[in-house]
DNA sequence: ACTTGACGTCAACCTTTGTTTAAGTTCGAG
DNA sequence: CTCGAACTTAAACAAAGGTTGACGTCAAGT
């Protein structure tokens, strides 16, 4: 019988839906831990699909993961993380999620006015360099 | 005195802010388009100024040259284009962004839902998976 | 014990969006 | 005409985020 607790890279890969190749990138990268077998082989604890799946959720709204590593490095990798560690994780990325947002609505904005506005002067007009860009 | 008409890479850089190895990359690529002095030398058309910034403001939403490549290809290079290419090309971008704000906001409340609810199941909770990761 | 599928490493490769460098050519002000 | 600034190309390099392949080992079923 399978422990539920640990996983291998590919039970891991089968119930996250994330190749195996990526998980073992991930971990090069520092963003999973495992612990080896006597054999070598990679043993995750259950809280990984957590990890994983917070990794692909903040990388589906344009997060590069070394800022996720950033983040994940405050959750600790072998005790159950404390709610209060996601939480913490989570108002930071509501945070950034917001502005990009906000950024996106602006753009969107400037766009239709930009060409509604007949001025099509995309030199001098608000869509050039709105800060954004250069930003 | 210089016409106005007609930009070498570096005004265009200059006007632009584009530095001028991204320009001439976005000429490989199609994007923009020079005729070619008897000196082998490029002359952008005044009009190109607003084919760049056209570019500029849709990278800074986060779309990929190829997706603004065939936008572009649907604005005439040479004669100043219609204000209906523009109208079309902004259109397309405005549905664009929001399907993508749509899918950040979705997110995030799926995030602050999912730490908040109490359940930090994420192997089961709406935040893993939610349609956004795999499409 | 043997076979087979999953696992291990390492290096090479891929795509995107450019930048840098080297070596050589052209432009245009004086 | 001359001289420096600006231009030309091809190719190499970068960084992110992985994938693929080669080649070897481990583990589980029969």
């Amino acid at each position: 019988m399978t422990r539920v607790e640990e996983l291998t890279v590919g039970e891991l890969a089968a119930r996250s839906g994330v190749p195996a190749s990526a998980l073992r990138f991930y971990e090069r990268q520092g963003l999973i831990h495992s612990r080896r077998t006597t054999g070598n082989q990679r043993r995750y604890s259950g809280g990984t699909l957590r990890r994983v799946a917070f990794i692909r959720a903040s990388q589906s709204v344009g997060l590069p993961l070394s800022a996720i590593g950033e983040v994940l490095a405050l959750v600790p990798a072998d005790h159950t993380p404390t709610r209060e560690f996601w939480v913490r994780a989570s108002a930071c990325w509501s945070e950034q999620l917001n502005e990009r947002i906000e950024r996106m609505e602006r753009t969107r904005d400037r766009f239709t006015e930009c060409v509604g506005c007949g001025c099509l002067s995309f030199e001098r007009c608000a869509l050039v360099d709105p800060g954004g860009l250069v930003t």
